[in-house]
DNA sequence: TACTTGACAGCAT
DNA sequence: AATGCTGCCAAGT
């Protein structure tokens, strides 16, 4: 059967929900929880497709260094940070979260 | 239809 | 530390 996307979107929006406030998870963490290997680009995808009154905790998603992946300056990048730090979470250096302490 | 790009990651050099 | 290549998958050109 053909693989419908919204299923898999589901799927993955499914386990960014699950993520707790406070901390974050990776691209590639995301992917492999969902069952999908090193699918970590289809994550993207997925929160992209994200409605802009979702619910769901899609700034709790960065990617492997740490940092957030949207372009720097653009108006997602901004609430996604302002997101973070509302729920404790510190950038260090470089913009960078230290995953060590608040990876999920 | 083929090639490129993009909210990425892991490994090799 | 920095680059390059490969895997993955959808969408745009």
């Amino acid at each position: 059967m053909a693989n419908f996307e919204p299923d898999i979107n589901h799927r993955i929006w499914q386990i960014v929900a699950t993520i707790p406030q406070g901390k974050v998870a990776t691209y590639g963490s995301v992917a492999e929880k969902a069952g999908m290997g090193r699918a970590a680009r289809r994550i993207g995808h997925a929160l992209r497709d994200l409605p802009l009154d979702t619910r769901i905790p899609w700034h709790r998603v960065v990617n492997a260094q740490g940092r957030i992946a949207l372009p720097a300056g653009s108006s997602r990048h901004q609430a996604q940070r302002q997101r973070l730090e509302k729920e404790g979470i510190s950038f260090g250096r470089h913009e960078r979260i230290d995953l060590k302490q608040f990876g999920w």
